[in-house]
RNA sequence: GCGAAAGUGGCGGAAUUGGUAUACGCGCUGGCUUUAGGUGCCAGUGGGGAAACCCGUGAGAGUUCGAGUCUCUCCUUUCGCACCA
């Protein structure tokens, strides 16, 4: 062993071992516990950031403890290779988005392996192979089959220039972001997975996902959405179609005096065609909502369509306006308005000289003055007709009751959850395996048929999509009718292939189907690390996929992850670390530098992985300064005696060394490394990591104070045998952490244990080592502390007491003062009130 | 507006069930080592005070022998959702 630490060295070893023993692979194995930790796969955007890092560190540190604790851990890797940066840099540098890609992956997996982490890189994927998609494409083809998706019309944004489609973020301000020309909206076909169909599934088994962050199970709730209310039919007249509305407070409905209809709604466009100043105001909301960022502060505005709807209980005319506010996606796209009772209800009234009408009064009697606002609270019906006295869930029941008996409305639940539209009009991502035919409609494409292969060799010019121009991609025939037919040339979402990677791990590289059935050995993941951001659309349709892959009979459990630990941020000087922002650190720089056990070092000791990273160049050296106290603490030459050099003689001479025959001051260093080692071993279970790491910092302090043997003999053999125990704790406490440096420290430290560092376990504190003669305990007068005594352990109360209240100080503050009361916390303090 | 989390030294952060506030590290100060150095080692480092001691975990109150921790009110910050009928 080198007397200098040299990283570069020492990582690439340890890395070279547990490739040559196949280290990481994992086995199934009925008889062991198994450990399914998964890090969320990365991007290939060309090189790893310190976010990637700081994720897949802390994803490796809990695998390699749980490994330690003897389970059976598969800790696989991946890339989610589709997407449009890849089609970006093409057009950018002429390269073709699966070359662009694949360049990627092989930088980024050499810096993964650089970082050394266990991956079973047997069982990686990358979501662009026809491998994988192939099985995502069977899979549509089953949900299709099964009515589990549809095609309908709907909204992108359109580029005329570029005649493309963009995404969201590619639209600025209203404008492409490539020509700056005006984006359109354009409804073409586009299709739909129900993920509707599993809303309340979704939902209430968010209860049970015990191992999730509170906050994200509340964000799924929000998104999902579901509220119970009343859907209500209004009269039109002459037309034979109600309007429909939905509401939750159909206690209220009494008190609506007119309905408001979103812009898009067809009564309004309908209205709309004899009306050229409504049409006028119909346009104006529409070019408002696609600018986002005024949303927020747009103005209530609503103009009247002269059209009057029916009420479906007191049978009045109430006037029908189209209002800026009332969202086409949400509900029926249309609101019975409440001015007494709903506050923005009650503003669009008074701006638009509507009547309010109170029919609901507070429970408690207390007055209520309509001229400040609306009364939103539950109480009781007034002046409501035959519901006039009932409460809000009388009047709930009795209302939907009146409705449905009249066949003018139901009860119903109402979601926020819209289905997920999957149709992307880009190039370089699963080509959904679906034939228009001219006479038969949409074809799913015949199972012998898949992989509907993409054609990795193209050109692109950001003008539409390359399969488009491709006759030899999207000129077929049907497979029903055989006659000429027409390949979509759509792609899928990429949340399609990130919706179930983790179970393609678990069944392996298989080509006889989506997830074999040894994935059920490893499923569900009992580890899920990575990024708040995924909290809602990413764990959302991996939760969706799951559920449909359960009841394609292909895993047998109903949640994908048990348990879920999102990490912070990284922060620099206070944000964000991002490329827009130009604070970066490359990590690679630092590995280059320091080696992979300080970045992941600085990393794990710098803050929880909860809470926010804050960059600190001082940090990363400090890291290293410790790994080099550490390195230069197993020079000693305790851990070279000749005596000592082989496993064997340690372990005779460990084994045969009787630790009650240890001094005082040796045994006071026992206890204190058993205590860190507990305590180590508290906060490890607990992924705390940053005092793990702080308890082997103590027990480096502690071991280097210790003077040096230079030779064994009987009178420091005490000495000798708690160094060299306390240095085989400290090398496993840490190994987790820095795997190579504790790799190469093992053979020097271990006890007579001839395997490496990585099959060894994780260490036991000694009981008896922790256990003390004396001990110390505070005295406090009044609650503030004034004194320590020892006391013999096991010492009574009136003992404890007694030799307290003989402490100098302690006399001082007590002397003139009537003792009341005495407070005996054993082990701990005694606290004496005057 | 709604929801969630968080406010502790100069900085990152610790304090397990209420029981020594500021562990560990960074930074800083002083010293040592024939130290070329940006290396290494040792000591010190919340504020006030000569000291005894007093003050101190965003602010204020409360519960308690004892509160960073529990309760209430308020302030600030961050994040998420946001015209949701």
């Amino acid at each position: 062993m080198s007397k200098i630490y040299q990283p570069a060295e020492a990582e690439a070893r340890a890395q070279q071992y547990w490739e040559d023993r196949n280290s990481f692979r994992a086995k199934e194995d009925a008889g062991r516990e198994k450990f399914y930790c998964l890090s969320m796969f990365p991007y290939p955007s060309g090189r790893l950031h310190m976010g990637h890092v700081r994720n897949y560190t802390i994803g490796d540190v809990i695998a390699r403890y749980q490994r330690m604790k003897g389970k059976n851990v598969l800790q696989p890797m991946g890339w989610d290779a589709f997407g449009l940066p890849a089609e970006n840099a093409a057009i950018q540098n002429q390269v073709p988005p699966a070359k662009w890609t694949y360049e990627n992956i092989r930088y980024m997996r050499d810096q993964l392996k650089r970082l050394g982490f266990g991956y079973d890189w047997d069982r990686e994927l990358a979501t662009c192979h026809p491998e994988y998609y192939r099985w995502e494409q069977w899979l549509f083809t089953r949900l299709f089959k099964k009515g589990l998706v549809y095609k309908k019309v709907a909204p992108v944004n359109w580029c005329p220039k570029d005649c493309t489609v963009l995404a969201n973020e590619q639209v600025v301000d209203g404008r492409c972001w490539r020509c700056d020309t005006v984006v359109e909206r354009k409804e073409i076909p586009q299709w739909f997975m129900k993920i509707t169909a599993y809303a309340d599934e979704l939902l209430d088994a968010l209860d049970g996902l015990t191992g999730w962050p509170e906050q994200v199970r509340t964000m799924q709730r929000n998104w999902i959405g579901r509220s119970k209310g009343v859907e209500v039919h209004f009269g039109l007249g002459n037309s034979e179609q109600p309007l429909r509305v939905f509401t939750t407070r159909p206690d209220t409905i009494m008190g609506v005096t007119y309905v408001a209809v979103a812009p898009e709604h067809p009564l309004a466009e309908q209205a709309a065609q004899k009306n050229p100043g409504l049409s006028a105001f119909i346009q104006e909301c529409q070019r408002m909502a696609t600018s986002e960022a005024a949303m927020e502060l747009l103005e209530k505005k609503g103009m009247d369509t002269g059209l009057k709807a029916i009420h479906p209980v007191s049978g009045a005319e109430v006037p029908v306006y189209v209002a800026n506010f009332v969202l086409m996606a949400y509900g029926e796209g249309a609101v019975m308005a409440v001015p007494a009772h709903d506050q923005r209800d009650w503003e669009f009234a008074h701006k638009y000289g509507l009547p309010i009408t109170q029919v609901v009064a507070p429970a408690d009697g207390a007055p209520v003055n309509l001229s400040e606002g609306a009364f939103t609270g539950k109480g009781v019906c007034v002046e409501s007709g035959p519901f006039t006295g009932m409460d809000f869930d009388q009047a709930f029941d009795a209302i939907a009751v009146y409705l449905e008996q009249d066949n003018k409305g139901c009860k119903r639940m109402n979601y926020r959850l819209r289905d997920w539209g999957v149709s992307r009009q880009r190039y370089w991502g699963t080509p959904i395996p679906i034939i228009n035919c001219p006479n038969c409609g949409a074809i799913p494409v015949p199972d012998e048929d898949l992989p509907v292969v993409l054609p990795e060799k193209v050109a692109l010019d950001g003008v539409g999509s390359p399969l488009q121009r491709m006759p030899e991609f999207h000129e077929t025939r049907c497979p029903s009718c055989d006659g000429p037919a027409e390949r979509e040339t759509d792609t899928f979402d990429t949340f399609m292939e990130s919706s179930w990677y983790y179970a393609r791990y678990a069944g392996g590289n298989s080509d006889r189907s989506m997830v074999e059935t040894g994935a059920q050995y490893w499923l569900p993941v009992d580890q899920y690390v990575g990024g708040i951001e995924h909290a809602i659309l990413h764990l959302l349709y991996a939760r969706f996929y799951h559920r449909l892959l359960r009841d394609e009979g292909l895993v047998e459990c109903d949640e994908p992850f048990t348990n879920l630990l999102t990490q912070g941020m990284v922060l620099k000087d206070g944000s964000k670390m991002s490329k827009s922002k130009g604070n970066t650190v490359d990590p690679q720089q630092l590995i280059d530098q320091y080696g992979a056990d300080t970045v992941r070092l600085f990393t794990m000791f710098a803050s929880p992985p909860k809470q926010s990273l804050e960059w600190s160049a001082e940090g990363v050296s400090g890291a290293h300064r410790f790994l080099k106290r550490l390195w230069n603490l197993s020079n000693r030459p305790e851990y070279g005696f000749p005596e000592l050099i082989d496993c064997e003689s340690r372990r005779r001479f460990l084994g045969s060394f009787d630790w009650r025959h240890l001094n005082d001051d040796m045994r006071k260093v026992r206890s204190e490394i058993h205590g860190l080692l507990k305590q180590a071993s508290y906060d490890v279970d607990r992924y705390q990591f940053n005092t793990v790491v702080a308890a082997g910092m103590k027990m480096v302090n502690v071991l280097s104070q210790l003077p040096s043997q230079e030779s064994l003999n009987d009178e420091n053999s005490g000495a000798v045998a708690t160094l060299v125990e306390s240095m085989d704790i400290l090398v496993r406490v840490l190994s987790p952490i820095v795997p190579h440096i504790c790799h190469e420290l093992w053979p020097a430290v271990a006890i007579g244990i001839e395997e490496a560092i990585i099959d060894t376990t994780w260490p036991e504190p000694d009981a008896t080592a922790l256990v003390q003669d004396v001990i110390e305990l505070v005295v406090q007068v009044n609650g503030k502390m004034r004194a320590k005594v020892s006391v013999a352990a096991g010492s009574n109360n009136e003992a404890i007491e007694l030799a307290a209240r003989q402490d100098p100080n302690v006399q001082r503050h007590i002397a003139d003062k009537e003792v009341k009361k005495v407070i005996v916390v054993p082990d701990k303090l005694v606290n004496i009130v005057v």
